[in-house]
DNA sequence: GCATCTTGCTGTTACGTATCAATGCTACTA
DNA sequence: TAGTAGCATTGATACGTAACAGCAAGATGC
């Protein structure tokens, strides 16, 4: 009680130095990475300061080597909203999940940037964002979510600071580095298999402000009906379907199939089947639906001709991106990971016979 | 492609210096926490700083702040297995969850410690585990799990490294900080529960090898038992109980309620059902039934009467405690949480009447 | 026997920040 | 007016590591 607790300090290089009756520049030099030829150190002189290290029981301080430029093998996964809702089966955990996995795989450890904990801390922080001092401890960041903001990752880009996102994200005068699902050829393999079944005529229901997602759909979408060959299509897209509107398409336009963005909830799919409903017609029989995603379908549950998203496996892919990055490998900058393809049940034939008139 | 892609710097406290016409040392002083008389600077210079930091985008560096002793409002998590299996219900998450929370909305951010990464990169590490060295950047560590060495522990503490442990851990001449869950006092409320409803003789049917949990579950047991003013009362611990020892139990020793340990799955519980259906015991009308925990219970659904153990609660404990530690504040460093008591259906009062003989 | 190369190690420096002793300055007191 | 107290600011330093230039001693070439 009357003395003073004396905070025992670790042991540093030049404890080990001492220890060994060498310079602290020979120790840095027998930890780093022995491939250099300018660490080639005789095996005697290694041994020493190893066991004198062992002795010690030294371990680097990476704070340190982070602020001479080395890698601290930490990476931040920053989300810009809460990273853990109340619901478990939220939207950022697949990716976490995939994250996590593969840096642990890899050697490296994982920073949870949460939004609230830097809005607290930001004393000091002047950015467009406080973000980009909380991502500096790490040697790289992966950033999630749709709000992530332009002037942020140009920020990021300006100071050199490496980082993945999760998403596609076209900015003029930067190569954003991201990693993103294949909409566009998911999409056109969806069309494909409704033209193979028969199709002639597809509509595509869209979702409204989607931004690149909905763009990259609609691409695949075209693309689909082009290489399908088929020339008469309709699009609805910024509002959800009416029934009015949909009785139009099957009867004027002899639509027999539409693909359809899920939408925010199931909203899209939802409408898509009280319309269809309410005009007697049976999915797949009087029309077959593909879905452009993978919701939790809640509020119209079946077994949706889709395709899947694995979000696990995108986290995974911006891991290694992001990880080449810093090794600086000369491999593009921008990955897309293939959505799989779901059977499901909601594609058939189109009704042969007269149409409806 | 013919010149140098010149990585831009990030601003740092000199270049806001120049900008701001002031030295280094004045920038630091503005930017640190103005409460301290040190810092106190002038209004105009203050002014004068920080526009001079929001147009140049400044942010810290929080490698450097923590080389020299500062906070990097950064907290460790650190499991010795996998933190995310492929089940999401797994046993850690629900720390993690509370944990996080905590922080985050204590302002501080999460580091993820797996044990795979920890090994990877062991290079220059040399003490009981790499763990101490990947903690370091963090302002303190969470460490959770059955598997967490002593020695590193020892180590920590010997480093002066702030740390939390989650569970109970008596180490001869360490008071090692840790958030733990009350199973004493809880499983002395089951029995106190059992003894109200009129049980005189209740069993114990514990776990091989609990460790701590073990002996916190029994002591609560005997207190419990001794509080009631019961005599009689009999243990087995160390196996699963087999129908003929249960049958010895009712029969020649007149127990009527048992309390139990429910095993690393449910494996004491389903043994105790499968007994007792052999004998033909009723639960509760036969055998009255505590369990001193909360696991899933798939091999045998029932309301179970017991404790319930918040996992999310415990992990925000300990982010508070670490953070007592880290402020120096002087409270106590082993705290305690109170699981919450489930009533359920397995309790009833005891047969009346003559007991079979 | 002298010049050159190689080996094995050391000295120094930089990284960006926080702290603290020290300095120049202003304003006030006697 | 001289002396002093307090204020605003600065210079110097330490934190622990990695990188690199440089140096002494021995090996090699001719």
């Amino acid at each position: 009680m009357s003395g003073i607790t004396p905070r025992k300090r670790r042991p540093t290089q030049i404890d080990v130095a001492r220890a060994a009756g060498v310079s602290q520049a020979t120790v840095s030099s027998v930890l780093r990475d022995p491939s250099k030829p300018v660490n080639r150190i005789p095996e005697a002189t290694r041994e020493r300061v190893i066991s004198a290290a062992e002795k010690l029981g030294y371990s680097p301080n990476a704070a340190a080597q982070r602020l001479v430029g080395g890698r601290s093998f930490l990476l931040g996964f920053h989300t810009f909203e809460e990273i853990f809702p109340a619901d478990q089966t939220d939207f950022y955990f697949d990716f976490l999940l995939g994250v996590e996995r593969e840096a642990s795989r890899r050697g490296y450890d994982l920073m949870l940037l949460s939004p609230t904990a830097a809005s607290q801390n930001t004393r000091g922080a002047f950015g467009s964002n406080a973000t980009a001092r909380r991502l500096l401890v790490a040697d790289g960041g992966i950033l999630v979510g749709r709000h992530v903001d332009n002037a942020l990752l140009a920020e990021l880009d300006a100071n050199g600071h490496p980082f993945v996102l999760i998403g596609r994200r076209e900015i003029a005068g930067i190569e954003v580095p991201y990693v993103a699902f294949d909409y566009a050829s998911a999409t056109a393999r969806i069309v494909e298999r409704l033209a193979t079944a028969g199709h002639r005529n597809i509509g595509y229901i869209g979702e409204p402000g989607g931004g690149e997602q909905t763009e990259d759909r609609l691409e695949g979408y075209w693309r689909g009906i082009d290489e399908a060959g088929i020339r008469a299509s309709s699009v609805k897209h910024g509002a959800p379907l009416t029934p009015a509107e949909l009785e139009r398409w099957v009867t004027e336009r002899g639509i027999t199939a539409v693909v359809v963005e899920p939408g925010d909830d199931d909203s899209n799919i939802a409408r898509l089947v009280e319309a269809a409903d309410a005009l007697g017609l049976g999915i797949p029989s009087d029309l077959s639906v593909g879905v452009l995603g993978d919701p939790p379908f809640t509020a119209a549950p079946r077994e949706w001709s889709r395709f899947v998203l694995s979000r696990y496996d995108v986290g995974a892919a911006a891991v290694e991106l992001l990880i080449d990055i810093l090794d600086e490998e000369d491999r593009p900058r921008q990955r897309v990971v293939a959505p799989e393809i779901v059977e499901g049940s909601t594609i058939a034939p189109p009704r042969t016979g007269s149409p409806k008139r």
